[in-house]
DNA sequence: TGAATGTATATGCATATTCGAATATATTTA
DNA sequence: TAAATATATTCGAATATGCATATACATTCA
């Protein structure tokens, strides 16, 4: 269960924030394409969906050698519409995230 | 004008939390006022209430001896629907704050 | 099995955040 | 003007956070 300040905590920082909101446009990530989209390292990108995961608010599930991130089920619809209106208003930058994502040579197919 | 990350590294605090949805829910409060309701130390609440307002989330007015807080006026929509959100979701926990204003003994007028 | 790729974690360091205690400033009232 | 009340700020210490680098682990495929 996610505590209402641990939901802002988490998204109190670029790389969550932009993460968080691109899964929940995307419905489901893996690492890799995290990476591209947002142009971070890895490590970083690996230690933020971490913290994400712990909170409750993404959960995990591994296929093949990815792992791909999705906004855990169980979330509260409330939190849910706050995406959604955060997403709505950071339109343009998700856009240009989406871009990259878009223009990745090989992205992992998860049938 | 605030940023997305700023609100909510603004609502990622509990003393900020309940600072800003009280306010939000009772339009003005001054500075004892959040201090009895949310029982927390003057300084304290003096310095979070600094920030709200240098992230551009509160604007204060003096009136007196008092200085009273509310929402900046300029604050975009979207922002101020999260914190309707967030504070129908928090409704317990407020309810108990303002049971705790309500019972102050003097409190200021600013008719 | 070994190499390559994707992902996670450990370490060390720099910076940021938060707090209590003490003090300063502003306003009202006696 | 002095005392009382309301609010703001400063300081130092403890803790948290964020990052890069390096390393470890897991999976796939040759």
């Amino acid at each position: 269960m996610v505590d209402t300040v641990q939901l802002f905590k988490c998204l109190s920082d670029e790389t969550r924030l932009n993460t968080t909101l691109l899964i929940y446009r995307q419905e489901k990530l893996c690492v890799c394409e995290l990476v591209e989209a947002l142009q971070v390292s890895q490590p970083k990108m690996s230690r933020h969906l971490a913290q994400l995961r712990n909170c409750g608010l993404l959960e995990d599930s591994r296929n093949g050698q990815w792992v791909f991130y999705s906004l855990k089920k169980s979330l509260p619809n409330w939190m849910k519409n706050i995406l959604d209106i955060t997403a709505t208003a950071n339109n343009t930058s998700l856009k240009a995230y989406e871009k990259n994502l878009k223009s990745m040579r090989s992205r992992p197919n998860y049938c």
